[in-house]
DNA sequence: TTGAAAGCGCTAACAT
DNA sequence: ATGTTAGCGCTTTCAA
């Protein structure tokens, strides 16, 4: 740490208190301009900083927020991360990262102790761990700041920021709909994500309202990963009659359901339109492109560390203090891409080997 | 923060100074066992956690490191992080992240602040930044205890870790050279990436030793990113005789090829073999999937964080006063996987629509 | 508009 | 083996 340069030095140099140097450092009124200036150019001249330790000593804050994850995937955790930083950094907030694969009990204890040592100020949480009660329930118990990021629910106490995934979903069915297809699959995703399986109702809608029947055999399990893509689609495309089109609740099922087409010579979108969900990186690194949904997981991030800050600086409620917040929208974007077009299109003009 | 509970609750719970439940707290000896105990029991009943903010006030610590990047890819930015919180979390440090990718001179500016104001004890850097001068003189300048992970060069007085991309590129050529390939080309990575450059002389190497010219129109230009892979694999399926395998030096850009391989129905590993560096999770995510070299970047951020915390403890060298410290090695390992094969196979068995 | 004094909660140095 | 005292560097009273 090493720090030489303290409030004194500052003080001793511009010939004034040192509480007058902290009215200064903290634009505090009642300092004639003559002495900020002066005070400024100490400053300056002394390269001071304020310590951050002795100031969170007597203000009682760490003037960090902690950002609590649980999600394999490294671009999600990227972006938010990025997002949670967009809006930290320009209030002088640092982030600390906590990703957890430990059970719940434990997080609690952990994170609730390390609150108490005053390792930071409040906490964001993003799916699945926005969804586990036990960790709310300890959270809301211990009044710790808290804001969430695309809950299943919206807890009573909790701030939170969420983007329309049923409408999103329905939006992308109606794409495939409006191509010409009428057997559409859909692969769902994992049971405990709940905002995920919102995009499922979603396509269930948008079959209802054409007409068509949802069925059974097309509407297939999943749990997010690759390896249940490749699963759904060994599976729907050994049907009788198999899909024109699969729908995947997220991109890395449909690059599974990609992998096993390419493997089996099944053309996308020739044989098969594929559309995911999320816009991970693959989606445009697969061939043919990805057609998608764009989760706006950064500016998600964004508003929910803006919720949480104006928590912290008391600029709304205490946290837990108002149970029925309205849940921030931020909405998703269509992607049409190339792995999406009219069923039974001839082959295309390209060189095919 | 809402500290409530404090050393001197605990004191006059158990009925000693809060000098000695400060022993107690920090495991100094000379304190009998049935004190101990009577203390210990008494923090346990009042779940008391010592105040960071005044650790770190008297101890001019802030128990913190810090994580400075400026690296696209997701996955590894994540591993990092990764590995650096697996070596930070038992010794009671938290990490703050800083991805920067902003001029150079502002990044000295702001970190030398945060670094004055006690953000955080020591740093660790990754490619490209651990190769900036700008910033490793600054860093020098101030004394900030600084490791770094896979830098090009060794600069003086900063413990560093590497892994042998020079080997392991020559390894994997090989593997290419044993499956009898001869005309085979390499897609260079970003030329500021200097360990990304070393992949290019172990391609290099390998080829002299097996007494084959390395064309130049063998080796094509890259920069890491996907788009210049499909650009690569443009220009060398475009060769009036192509290569019969393809090496990139990582694997966004082996999927670049790979992706304009099946655009113009080039089958892989039939009329091309295709080896990618990195193992990102595409690689596996990719029909089919991807050989290439696994780098253990976790393993590798994991020591640079002994390193650093080592230093910030007093426990090696003070920093910047070890000239010629080596670098410590982790080797990486060669993934063979489905997209290397022997040249001019026949297509194999599988169904093919 | 400015300043003096009293802590914030802890540890280091020095008693006992 | 245990306790007392004096800060760490700042902000918050409360005076002037």
């Amino acid at each position: 740490m090493n720090e030489r340069v303290t409030i004194e030095d500052v003080a001793a140099l511009a010939r004034v208190s040192i509480k007058t140097v902290s009215r200064v450092i903290n634009d505090e009124p009642n300092v004639s301009a003559a002495t900020r200036d002066k005070v400024s150019k100490a400053i300056k001249r002394l390269n001071f900083r304020p310590s951050r330790a002795a100031q969170s000593l007597v203000s009682r804050k760490a003037f960090t927020v902690g950002l609590l994850y649980d999600n394999p995937c490294a671009y999600y955790v990227a972006n938010v991360q990025a997002g949670v930083l967009d809006g930290c950094t320009d209030q002088g907030y640092d982030l600390i990262v906590h990703p957890r694969s430990s059970p719940s009990y434990d997080i609690c204890r952990e994170v609730v102790a390390l609150y108490h040592q005053g390792r930071f100020d409040g906490l964001i949480l993003t799916p699945p761990l926005c969804d586990n009660q036990t960790i709310l329930a300890a959270l809301a118990d211990e009044r710790i700041p808290t804001t969430l990021i695309a809950p299943g629910a919206s807890p009573a106490g909790f701030p939170s920021v969420v983007t329309d995934d049923e409408q999103a979903s329905h939006a992308m069915t109606r794409h495939l709909l409006e191509l010409g297809h009428r057997r559409i699959a859909f692969v769902c995703g994992h049971p405990d994500h709940l905002a995920v399986q919102r995009r499922t109702a979603g396509f269930r809608r948008a079959m209802a309202e054409a007409g068509l029947p949802a069925d059974d055999d097309m509407i297939v399990p999943g749990f997010n990963s690759f390896d249940c893509g490749v699963a759904a689609g060994r599976r729907l495309l050994g049907l009788r009659v198999p899909p024109t089109a699969v729908f995947a609740a997220n991109d890395e099922m449909a690059a599974g359901v990609m992998a096993f087409a390419h493997e089996r010579g099944v053309r996308i979108p020739e044989d098969l339109s594929l559309a995911g969900f999320d816009d991970i990186p693959i989606a445009t690194q697969l061939w043919p492109s990805l057609t998608t949904v764009g989760q706006p997981i950064r500016e998600m991030a964004n508003r929910a560390t803006a919720l949480l800050l104006d928590m912290i600086g008391g600029r709304s409620p205490a946290p837990h203090a108002t149970p029925d917040a309205t849940p921030e929208l931020i909405r998703s974007r269509l992607l049409v891409r190339h792995s999406t077009a009219a069923p039974n299109r001839p082959p295309s003009g390209e060189a095919t080997g």
